[in-house]
DNA sequence: TAATTTTATGCAATCGATTACAAAATTTTT
DNA sequence: AAAAATTTTGTAATCGATTGCATAAAATTA
């Protein structure tokens, strides 16, 4: 009886034993495989036989610390593989070291071009950047700017959506978080921007097409709510003033950056009364999807009909008749766009709002060059590409 | 005398206070305008003199909290405009809510568009992105790794630049951070993925050049380093002996993904003693450049030469001549691949890694159907758009 | 050698939220 | 009405790194 319950004991010891190791396996194997337990400062400190104040002013260089301490810790933390845990930075700094930025969308050449400058940029100084796309929807800009409060971005960096209130960056700004807008500015006192000078590139645009000859030139204009579509517009407007032309409402033709909407434009232009001889096209998408609606009425572009894109999105410059189109360099605008955020980030004190204009610049390609005036045509300030 | 000193005192202090009163003014004009000061659960605590601990219960809808004061308690912090600190949570909690993604590039509409069905997928549980462009560089791949790593992302989403090697992952891994791989792929023990069929999309796009009466087919692949690339080509491979046709080595060109290697290739091509008379491409922008090139050469595409691209980019059905291509359906894959992330991130125990593939959809434009053969066809499975 | 300065390190609070465990307040049971 | 069970709230430690202040150790000066 007795030698039954010591049995009876050592088979419970076993089975507990057992169910122990199970329980091990399956804990490594959820981790798996081999799984690295995190090392801390705390536990540099311990090894050592120091404080992890010690330790932390050590790795961080304070001149407080003696060489020899110094490189003791670092080595001894390169050995245990120990990595800084930003999230704990972060919480003691107030600095995540992030960067929202929230554009319309990502797969247009000019936007991801743009990121591209500022990530290059804010890398040097050690930032990450999250992206934010607002697929031109003010409802939805208004999410990415709260998801990015919510990640405690040190930065934010906007190129607008169309009908997006002032008010919804009210928020950004009183708790003080760096604000910089770029290409589609709001204007909001105290805010920089970086943009191109939109007014001129209308105006040039335009005015290379009086020069080709062509008389009746209308225009597809992006939703006014975006600075940079009314400043095309006024540049054009301009443009015809100065050249004497006579300035026709149902010329200008609001659109969405689309093909389709290029297409649907321009059959309504060509039921006009007086047709328009050339469009001036605040996006390369219309100017596509207008180039390919007037061949199919019949029209040949650029002899009949002239058209200038805006952006030089890749596919302006293969397709089969090129498309004449403004550049925006949008990488050095991601670039100052950067630049001018790190200024407002690093100064103690308040500085001055910037408003940087980058030059945009015409490139002259075939569907706007009259065929038999090639030879005739001034090159400055244009240039050919 | 002592009347000098009382004046003297007073002096100082005036000066004193003005200086106070000035170093007020430049740090309230530092943090203008009207910057709020943080609130905390203490803050609300305080007002309503209980802990913090019930605050943060109550906040979080615990129920050992009595409903009462859980409306007190909410209703004071909506008014005192208390917002959580993410990075205190993050800190206690381990998890930061941020998902590290990692492509090659960002403007091409197949990532962008990966990246907008994972970007929707996530959001749904509270996941930001942070976007990571290795720009098909291994090296820069790593950067990537290692800035994620810092940035203590829950979880990291990646379509691999050629050459990277499968140790880059390896800190990933051992850290236990959720790991899945989609489109470009690494075949990593224990580690998801989510892709298309790509020997599938291989065999069907030779097939339908074969069925189109081509007999000399060539195929210009990218870097085998990368799964996808050698898939496509045992898929042309596998197409090309089940139909009885000869495999010609020199008939595979490697290419990179842009347009001017696609002419390139076609030159090289074009100088062969038997030249081929149709081209099966890895890559849109090659499948483009080498059209260009055969017509520029004098070649007539389709009728002379066939052409098939791959990844359905959006200009390979607006150029003159449409590119047929094939369809990864991306947006579907990102979905896919960010629902892989969760239920990896949501497990406790270890899940098995999981391959999802996503059939792809063969699309026959102008570009490899022969005028002639025009009705001619056969419907299933291919389908005309 | 004692006093002073300089240098190096430790102590403890802090950032803001979460959560075992303990204790108080309330309700239910006997 | 006293005892037990339940509900509600408080105490204090924790996540990991940083930093003002204090103290100990070493170097310099008197």
């Amino acid at each position: 009886m007795l030698l039954f319950f010591v049995f009876q004991q050592t088979i419970i010891v076993v089975i507990v034993v057992f169910l122990i190791y199970i329980a091990n396996v399956s804990l490594k194997l959820r981790q798996s495989p081999k799984m690295e337990k995190k090392v801390t400062i705390y536990d540099i400190a311990k090894k050592l036989d120091i404080t992890a104040a010690t330790v932390s002013r050590a790795l961080n260089n304070s001149p407080r610390i003696s060489v020899s301490t110094k490189e003791l810790v670092k080595e001894t933390a390169d050995k245990m593989n120990y990595e800084q845990n930003t999230v704990a930075q972060a919480l003691k700094s107030g600095k995540t070291y992030n960067i929202g930025v929230i554009v319309p969308r990502i797969n247009s050449n000019f936007f991801s071009s743009v990121i591209r400058g500022i990530e290059e940029e804010l890398q040097k100084s050690g930032y990450n950047i999250i992206i934010c796309q607002s697929y031109e929807k003010a409802k939805v800009e208004e999410e990415c700017i709260n998801t990015l409060l919510k990640a405690k971005v040190d930065g934010i960096l906007v190129s607008t959506t169309p009908n997006s209130k002032k008010t919804s960056y009210n928020s950004v700004i009183q708790k003080g978080i760096p604000l910089v807008f770029f290409d589609r500015r709001k204007k909001i006192k105290g805010v920089s921007s970086v943009t191109i000078d939109d007014f001129n590139a209308g105006y040039i645009s335009t005015i290379h097409l009086v020069q080709q000859g062509f008389k009746n030139i209308a225009h597809f204009r992006g939703d006014y709510s975006i600075e940079i579509f009314k400043q095309r517009y006024m540049g054009y407007k301009q443009a015809l003033i100065d050249s004497g032309l006579e300035i026709r409402k149902d010329y200008v033709v609001k659109t969405n950056s689309t093909i389709q909407d290029g297409k649907n434009a321009v059959r309504r232009l060509m039921n006009l009364d007086v047709t328009p001889d050339a469009i001036f096209s605040s996006s390369d998408f219309n100017a596509l999807g207008a180039i390919k609606e007037l061949k199919s009425l019949g029209y040949n572009v650029p002899n009949e009909i002239g058209v200038v894109g805006f952006s030089n999105e890749p596919f302006t410059n293969f397709v089969e008749l090129t498309i004449s189109t403004v550049n925006q360099f949008p990488i050095e605008m991601g670039e100052k766009t950067a630049v001018v955020l790190l200024e407002q980030i690093n100064s103690d004190k308040h500085v001055k709002p910037k408003e940087v204009v980058i030059s945009p610049k015409l490139l002259i390609r075939d569907s706007s060059l009259k065929k038999v005036d090639k030879n005739f045509i001034k090159k400055p300030p244009f240039s050919k590409v």
